[in-house]
RNA sequence: GCCUCCUUAGCUCAGCCGGUUAGAGCGGCGGACUGUUAAUCCGUAGGUCCAAGGUUCAAGUCCUUGAGGGGGCGCCA
């Protein structure tokens, strides 16, 4: 097998011009067989296709039969400049074994478009073809791409517990995470479930965030951020939601939520940069299926740019920045607004709706939108309270909401209360347990410092990136409520 | 959790106001084809119309319930 080439090394000019009229050998999964003569072999390693020639007459006529659709081969012979135009080399093939057959009479894919529904109950197979071959090559380069950009300023990656004793994050419903028996469990003596006798000796969940983790690493190593997988039990139905999706969350010492927005904007436009950079041939499938995809849609509902074009379009302008004050002010002036056109109100207090979002986002400004500033009542107990202010009516906290066109939130985060006493009374307004969470008070208590994080969901930029418009198309094994195949 | 739409051949779908033997394209299979690029051409097979119950002389078509899936909303990343 060491004397494979694989197909993506070799279709690179600077590599097929030293094996021209040389003798390689190829594996991989037949995409294509025309003419009995033209084979397109994929092995996986990049979008390209490498064209195998076969000599009918030279081949045993039952070894052709079996190159069929995704059948997986080894093909040995000359690489030679191609006669076709379509592509600049081929294998002449000398020798060609069948790895592994596929039937195609009895395989569920088959050499013609197929809907992305049906792909998805495919799940094992999907990944052979153009898109989530494409898919996930760009989700593996946004993987490196975050480590790499924290890598090169300094961050350290903190690796933050799957498994969590605390359910006091109050990001969503949790996953129970137990060993006790289901069916007869210990009970207390008023006939509670008896959670010390469990595992851990407490009730314990899945993570719904590596923050509260993240903080404690922050207030030591300076810079840190996560990047796990994060578990939510809620019972979401949407295009946007996973039960099981990967987070990245980087918590910074001296940190405000200027700085927080600045470092979000910046992350974000690395990331969509690495992946233009790096995936041209990926991003031009995806960019030709989501332009055919929209051939069969009403000219109202297709994009107003490519993919290309969009991906440019964002790492190009600077992020509208407008608070939660301001937003309200906008939408309250706006067209849809006036003519009765939200389904939800708008008024100050109340959190900003998807439809507000998208107004903001894809009529008035049309790149990505960071809202900061939200009222203190809709938001989370540890961001951080701000100043009064005459322009305000109520009280708000230095959290920030980063909003893309098409997927709406892509990143939530927050200057962190860092005041103890603040802290202490935002938790007993909002029913969080001081005693569940002494180590986070005592971060506050001992050299505490101002520090901002924010959570990035990972699929959603890759969805983002990707133009995939459902977020199960970017995870390999989506899991979501009523669905754990694979 | 709520609203809504869908489920007919391997896939994507059509099937009118309920009416005889349920159709197409692609895919498969058989054949032709030595420069194809989602190849092309000729031929051919393939159906428990999601499930259960109901209405009716008659149900793929109407009603009820259930299952699976899509889209939207809420919750969020």
């Amino acid at each position: 097998m060491s004397k494979r080439i694989e197909v993506a090394e070799l279709l690179k000019p600077e590599v097929y011009e030293q094996q021209i009229d040389r003798e390689i050998t190829v594996m991989g999964w037949v995409r294509a067989f025309y003419n009995n003569r033209f084979i397109k072999l994929n092995d996986g390693s990049g979008a390209g296709m490498l064209q195998i020639v076969v000599d009918q007459e030279q081949m045993d006529e039952n070894l052709l039969k079996r190159i069929t659709f995704h059948s997986c081969i080894k093909a040995t012979g000359l690489l030679v400049r191609s006669q076709g135009s379509g592509q600049a080399i081929e294998l002449q093939a000398n020798s060609i074994e069948i790895l592994g057959d596929s039937d195609p009479e009895q395989y569920v894919l088959q050499a013609k478009a197929q809907s992305l529904e049906y792909l998805r109950e495919q799940a094992h197979f999907r990944m052979r073809t153009n898109t989530f071959g494409s898919v996930f090559r760009i989700r593996h380069g946004v993987a490196y791409a975050v480590n790499k950009y924290f890598n090169d300023r300094g961050f350290y990656y903190m690796h933050t517990p799957i498994i969590t004793g605390s359910d006091a994050e109050g990001a969503g419903e949790m996953f129970r995470v137990t060993t006790l028996d289901v069916h007869q469990p210990p009970r207390t003596e008023n006939g509670q479930v008896d959670w010390k006798q469990d595992f851990f000796g407490k009730s314990t969940n899945l993570t719904v965030s590596g923050q509260l983790q993240g903080e404690i690493a922050a207030l030591a190593l300076g810079k840190i951020y996560t990047f796990g997988p994060t578990f939510r039990a809620e019972n979401s139905n949407t295009s946007r939601h996973l039960a099981e999706f990967w987070m990245i969350e980087p918590e910074v010492a001296f940190y405000d939520i200027n700085d927080n927005m600045a470092l979000a904007e910046d992350f974000c436009k690395c990331l969509i940069n690495h992946i233009l950079d790096n995936y041209p041939e990926d991003l031009a499938i995806l960019d030709k299926r989501i332009q055919e995809a929209e051939k069969n849609l009403p000219k109202d509902q297709r994009r107003s740019m490519g993919l290309l074009d969009t991906l440019r379009f964002v790492v190009d302008n600077d992020f509208e920045r407008i608070t939660y004050t301001e937003a309200v002010h906008i939408l309250r002036n706006s067209n849809p607004y006036k003519k009765g056109k939200f389904q939800f109100p708008v008024e100050w207090g109340k959190d900003l709706q998807a439809e507000h979002e998208r107004y903001l986002v894809e009529q008035k400004f049309q790149k990505p939108v960071i809202v900061y500033n939200y009222p203190a009542d809709i938001k989370a107990f540890y961001m951080r309270l701000n100043e009064a202010s005459d322009e305000v009516p109520g009280r708000t906290v230095a959290a920030m909401d980063v909003l893309f066109p098409g997927i709406g939130e892509v990143i939530g985060g927050s200057q962190r209360e860092e005041r103890h006493a603040t802290l202490v009374q935002r938790m007993a307004e909002m029913n969080v347990s001081e005693e569940e969470l002494w180590w986070y008070l005592d971060l506050r208590r001992f050299g505490g410092c101002p520090h901002a994080g924010f959570g990035l969901g990972f699929e959603r930029m890759v969805q983002f990136i990707t133009g995939m418009s459902n977020i199960r198309d970017v995870i390999a094994f989506p899991r979501t409520p009523g669905n754990a195949e694979f």
